[in-house]
DNA sequence: AAATGGGTATGACAAATGTCATAACTTTGC
DNA sequence: GCAAAGTTATGACATTTGTCATACCCATTT
């Protein structure tokens, strides 16, 4: 019997998959959380064969959760279930070592053959990361000016941001201008926008 | 036996509902689309008992297709399914005469039993979004206001903003001016954030 | 009929923003 | 060891933004 313990947010679906686990004669769930620090806990506890991780959870996210799990070095195999095939989420899965990456756009049959393959040893990861990862456009900024740009974003005036920064009025305004003219937008809010839309901030 | 149809664009979703309401002897899904345009023409057709509409769904939202079907006036009850307890949703929801509205954030077997009350002719709405009713702030722009708000979030200058609008500069700038100081803000970044936040735009 | 509130518009002013040139100092790569 | 790239800083400048006073028009309310 292979144990599963089952990593999401959002009920409905957590309760859902948790039903349609169960269904298969090989597969059982041994626990289930909301949040990402309760399901570290309990995987360390429980050591299930695979844990099915959601990215995007309160207190903790499901990529920390991983890296705990690695670092601990106990059995347990991750998937990880998300709805973004994000660059820098795979990124650091991949760090994590995870043996899968499920996008929650692909049919809940997925997963349930996903659970098989990885107790098995192999890997899975969604076909459609393969084309994020070469169609991703890289980031332009360097990290001083994506700081910058961070403290943008809350909309303070220049000199908030560079008090926060520890630089003087005018280097941040050279660097909000070097990240306009390098993002080809002509303001922080556009700017803003551009960044957020490929997740470089 | 009572049809279902399922309007869900979120594919782990979708299957794996369709699965737990598939188990329930009593319930059977006669269809399920991606997108609300489809949905829309398949319920038209099936006329379902019941009918689950996410919100946020390509081409046309759950709350479109919730209208087509009341105008309409075919038998087909509708539960709402949705991640946020909006108030402005919520309210445009009562209007299409929905006869359920759940949040995603609840267990499934919230669903199933309330597939079961709607067909009876019996209302389910979740017991959130009675706080959210009578907690939500109170939008304090003036339609006008909100349109300029609304462009001013493209990131143009003012100059495109009134040009898009038809009016002056210093009109717009006189109603970002007052949108700023209704909103207790600094500039149109904080503007904006505030009224996102507040889904006043 | 008068008052109120919203929409629109000016003009004037102060402050913030964006651009550019220029320069010094570090770190990193070849 | 030098070139390239990144970080930081000035000063000067034109433009944009935000604020305020004031005004006219049009509905709605009193």
């Amino acid at each position: 019997m292979i144990t599963v313990y089952l990593a999401e947010d959002q009920s409905m679906l957590n309760s859902a998959l948790t039903q349609i686990i169960e269904l298969e004669d090989d597969l059982t769930v041994v626990g289930s959380a909301k949040d990402g620090q309760a399901a570290s806990a309990e995987i360390m506890r429980l050591k299930p064969d695979v844990a099915i991780l959601d990215i995007e959870m309160p207190k903790q996210t499901g990529l920390d959760v991983a890296d705990q799990i690695h670092q601990a070095q106990i059995e347990t195999k991750v998937i990880i279930l998300t709805t973004f095939a994000q660059k820098a989420y795979f990124e650091r899965a991949v760090a994590a070592s995870v043996s899968g990456y499920l996008l929650k756009d692909s049919p809940s049959d997925q997963l349930i053959s996903a659970i098989r393959d990885v107790v098995q040893g192999l890997t899975r990861f969604d076909p459609e990361l393969v084309i994020n990862m070469v169609s991703a456009a890289h980031n332009p900024l360097t990290a001083r000016e994506q700081s910058v740009l961070v403290e943008a974003v809350t909309g303070g005036t220049t000199h908030e941001i560079s008090e926060r920064l520890h630089l003087s009025d005018g280097t941040v305004r050279n660097y909000l201008s070097a990240i306009f003219s390098k993002l080809g937008v002509r303001g922080r809010l556009e700017a803003i926008q551009v960044a957020k839309e490929n997740k470089w901030i």
